[in-house]
RNA sequence: GCCCCCAUCGUCUAGAGGCCUAGGACACCGCCCUUUCAAGGCGGCGGCACGGGUUCGAAUCCCGUUGGGGGCACCA
């Protein structure tokens, strides 16, 4: 199908693939759905081909309106744009499969009135005691063919019943075998592949339907989907067959291995976090996500580790796809948005940071002018210091509180307020306040001279001890002296006052 | 039960018969650096699921076992 003189997976005539990602919005976007739209959108990149996103909302008993912005807002977060698909309109649209109802409607009748389709009138309850039975007899379990050739008489008995026919597909005998770009080549005997349900009785259609006539009609070329969705693939290959579709204008299958939750299962609700959206709300970078989603299944080869979405689409090839599932690693995820972080420029991590401490309260949204020049400043204290945007305030949060609202982490000083702690701070609140130009230099010279020299206290206890918990109100926190220096003199020292205070009423 | 898929350190992976006494990263443990905490540097711990083949030679190929996962829906 690909004509391009290389033929590999790789390399496909430029301008001719044409990916889909297709997710169902019953739910949040988890990490294992990501890493399929990060593939494909990586695969559609690589080739130079286009990336279609196409919304699966059939079932409407499952799906909720509101989960389809947010899968957009997901995909345009970690930077996947889209060809095609809601808010870009392409020539192969509707995008959204509930806007397409009169499209499926339509090989609804036309596969009745060829025979690809037929009438069902068994109940569930039929179905799963039959089900049973065929189970315990040791063979396969689908649907047993049960209404395919039903009489005038037959139907017209059922109809008097007031059942409710679904329409099914009509599976050919045989086996379908196909090469996936992942697994290698896949067979399926037909015997395990039962005649499935096209459309409900009240017409409505069912995935097995829509995927398969929307992936025809939108010219699809390569499916790169979950594994979960391997063994529907004969089906799929049977309904684009019934279509008319000949077989060297198949679609491509690729099924990627299953991401597992942090236990090791697969991934549920029950199972850990794993919305996406719940990550970029504690501060992991849609760099860092994309990166590490990326790693889950794939590698650049030769250690390489970290990289840009810019070398996942240069460099993607679903040949160097693992075939074993990948368990979620929250850790490893930390330590990249970490490596992620540290590499952002100042300005850039400063603005990154600014949401976060707005909705902590401590600045205002968007930042007072001051505001912003304060966060500017202290923004490079900690950008090696934290591994998600979301610990930016605590860590920055004794800058930015009024006098009256500041406190001192009580675990904090318990710890730190001890023996000599009133002697210290005095000796620090002493010299700073004396101190000729303010400035880091200065306070640390000032500091150590007064704390290390003369009081003799080793300099872990002197600027990591009573002094540190005092102005900062906790024991972890940016550097103690360009600390002192943006707190300013005032406030320094009547935080040291305060500290003074407490320690002499033994808190 | 039947069918399909998978199997390298705890985790993610490199490895496409000799380059492997299996490399990297995260985590963990030491040490160094050091104003707390980080970051950084150095070192350590730790793996080819098992059993048969094929081959001069197997983590790499084949078969089986075990283990895990998926499917057998009027979900996708």
């Amino acid at each position: 199908m690909t004509d391009g003189a290389d033929g590999g997976t790789g390399g496909a005539v430029p301008g001719a693939v044409r990916v889909r990602f297709a997710p169902s919005p019953s739910g949040d976007l988890h990490v294992g759905n990501v890493r399929t739209a990060l593939y494909d959108w990586a695969f559609a990149r690589r080739t130079g081909g286009t990336f279609v996103l196409r919304i699966e909302d059939t079932d409407q008993t499952r799906v909720r309106p509101e989960y389809i912005e947010s899968a957009l807002d997901t995909l345009r977060w970690l930077g996947l744009d889209w060809d095609e698909g809601p808010g870009a309109d392409g020539p192969y649209g509707p995008y959204l499969q509930s806007e397409r109802l009169p499209v499926y409607a339509e090989w609804v009748s036309r596969f009745l009135a060829d025979g690809h389709a037929y009438h069902c009138y068994c109940t569930p309850e039929e179905l799963a005691q039959r089900r049973a039975a065929a189970r315990a007899a040791g063979g396969p379990s689908g649907y047993d063919g049960h209404c395919r050739q039903l009489t005038p008489e037959q139907v017209a008995a059922y109809q008097a019943e007031g059942r409710r026919p679904v329409v099914r597909f009509r599976m050919p005998a045989g086996s379908t075998t196909f090469t996936d770009l992942v697994r290698g080549e896949v067979t399926f005997d037909h015997a395990h592949v039962p005649d499935f349900v096209l459309a409900r009785a009240d017409g409505a259609p069912l995935y097995t339907l829509a995927v398969a006539v929307d992936d025809v009609l939108m010219e699809i070329t390569h499916v790169v989907r979950g594994d979960d969705l391997l063994s529907s693939t004969p089906r799929q290959l049977a309904v684009y067959r019934a279509m008319g579709v000949p077989d060297e204008r198949f679609p491509v299958f690729a099924h990627l291995p299953y991401v597992l939750g942090p236990d090791g299962k697969p991934l549920s609700k029950r199972n850990g976090v794993v919305s996406v959206s719940w990550y970029r709300d504690e501060g992991f970078l849609p760099e860092a996500m994309g990166n590490y989603l990326a790693l889950l299944g794939w590698s650049p080869g030769e250690n390489r580790e970290l990289f840009t979405l810019a070398d996942l689409a240069a460099e993607f090839d679903l040949a160097r796809v693992n075939k074993n599932p990948a368990q979620f690693d929250a850790r490893k995820l930390e330590a990249i948005n970490g490596d992620k972080i540290r590499e952002l420029k100042p300005a850039d991590f400063a603005g990154r940071i600014t949401p976060f401490l707005a909705r902590a309260g401590l600045v205002a949204d968007p930042p007072a002018a001051a505001q912003a020049e304060l966060i500017a400043a202290a923004a490079p204290l900690i950008q090696e210091r934290i591994g998600r945007l979301a610990e930016a305030p605590a860590m920055l949060g004794f800058l930015f509180t009024g006098e009256d609202e500041f406190t001192v982490d009580s675990g904090d000083a318990a710890r730190a307020f001890n023996g000599e702690a009133g002697q210290a701070l005095a000796a620090a609140g002493e010299v700073l306040a004396g101190l000729p130009s303010w400035d880091t230099a200065a306070i640390e010279a000032a500091l150590r001279e007064a704390l290390v020299d003369k009081l003799g206290l080793k300099p872990r206890a002197a600027f990591g001890g009573a002094v540190r918990v005092a102005v900062t109100g906790r024991r972890v926190g940016p550097p103690l002296f360009e600390s002192i220096e943006l707190l300013g003199r005032e406030r320094t020292l009547g935080r040291l006052q305060r500290g003074m205070d407490l320690a002499a009423t033994g808190i």
